[in-house]
DNA sequence: CGCGGAGCTTGATCTGGATCAACAGGCCGG
DNA sequence: CCGGCCTGTTGATCCAGATCAAGCTCCGCG
């Protein structure tokens, strides 16, 4: 399959990691760069494969999670359009840590390894910008660490609705949509899905948020704020 | 206090992170560098604190940690000698998110922001370790949330053991130091000291170890990693 | 050399959340 | 329009690990 390139280099442009690269190190990049089209429920790859490139994706949804031996497993992250991962596995000789699992048909790029590091050598500012998502991404990682060794599984699902809907936003009520299924957001936020369920059941039930489906309707975010056990 | 700069240079000289630079360009960087010293339970910086540089320890032993407002805390991580950290938050505009205690009295070099952020300019190479440093760091804490909400206490002490006995080893017994008290111990693998003592005391009785103060000798690797619930 | 406190152990009890089990409502493909 | 599966809910029970409560053992210091 031919892959029309133009279109990658035009939608790598788009996303943080190359904004403000000059249009022909982008150019240069695009070149190894392939479009990965996956559909829901499709393995992109897993724990300790070797990591050959780092994926973008262009549209759809994936997880990165780890399974034990017994089927269940941890979703780590779940990441939308415009977002990128397995940029810092590219870095060590260790494969990946988490698998990644399309959650929806998604369209992706693989950009391969080689391509950044060429692009990093060039280009000071291409660095700057790698470092500062990798140190991001650190940052969410304690901050999830911090969330399951010293919260309540209610404080963390009222965390997360606060955090979906927006950190500076006031204003009620506020619809929130999520953006996996229940079950996907519970492992995520390392819980059961029966105990996640729950927890939405007493939210709504002292009337702080409805639940239809995947949308939330927080309707009152002070309350929720203090609402901490 | 005039700082005798030479012997910071000869120090960084010496740590991964600065390694094979020309010495015109640590002697550069040892101009922003102060020397810290501190002792035993004093705080080098708390949670929300802005980060204006990195920490290296010379020698003594830090402690990464956040603490919830009841008193209780949570280990992140526990540093020695050569080792560094606190780069990570210098490249978000957001402060510290975990504090940092020594453990002992300590000696630490601090590196101006200003200092890395020049060096990167100017070297591809230091961005490269830069970027390698913080990728193993975030592996580590993915790791990390794998042992937590995957394995049993169990599993993490005997897990904890098996690397801080050097991960290649083998040959009984092997004599393992603990590198803190184990109350931090404890909460470094997510425990309470109470349920960290039943666990090694449950290890020694069934043969497995040894423990004698914060001397614990593995009488038997494998078994220990068969060990598994 | 004794005593005071930090570090650790041991026992008894409690509980948040997991697990097991059953079922209900879509929604999709045939 | 029907049957089956995927997603989610609800109820009953269980358990790993937390919490509470004493004591014990060093070890540094006056």
């Amino acid at each position: 399959m031919t892959v029309p390139a133009i279109k990658a280099e035009a939608f790598l442009a788009n996303i943080a990691l190359f904004r403000d690269l000059a249009p022909e190190d982008i150019a240069r990049i695009a070149v190894h760069t392939r479009q990965l089209r996956v559909e829901r429920g499709e393995r992109l790859f897993d724990r300790g494969d070797a990591a050959t490139g780092m994926h973008v994706i262009v549209y759809g949804r994936v997880k990165l999670a780890f399974s034990s031996p017994r089927g269940d497993e941890k979703v780590v992250e779940i990441l939308g359009p415009g977002q990128s991962f397995g940029e810092a596995v590219m870095f060590l000789e260790r494969g990946h840590v988490v698998g990644a699992q399309a959650l929806e048909d998604s369209l992706l790029l693989f950009v391969a390894r080689s391509a950044v590091f060429e692009e990093l050598e060039r280009d000071p500012g291409f660095a700057r910008r790698i470092i500062g998502g990798m140190a991001m991404r650190l940052r969410h990682r304690v901050i999830d660490l911090e969330a399951i060794s010293m919260r309540s599984g209610r404080q963390r699902v009222i965390g997360y609705l606060l955090n979906e809907a927006g950190d500076g936003v006031s204003g009620n009520p506020i619809e929130v949509t999520l953006r996996a299924t229940k079950g996907v957001i519970a492992s995520r936020l390392s819980l059961t899905q029966e105990h996640f369920s729950r927890i939405l059941q007493e939210l709504a039930s002292n009337g702080l948020i409805e639940v239809q489906g995947r949308s939330v309707r927080l309707r009152d975010l002070e309350q929720l704020k203090r609402y901490t056990d």
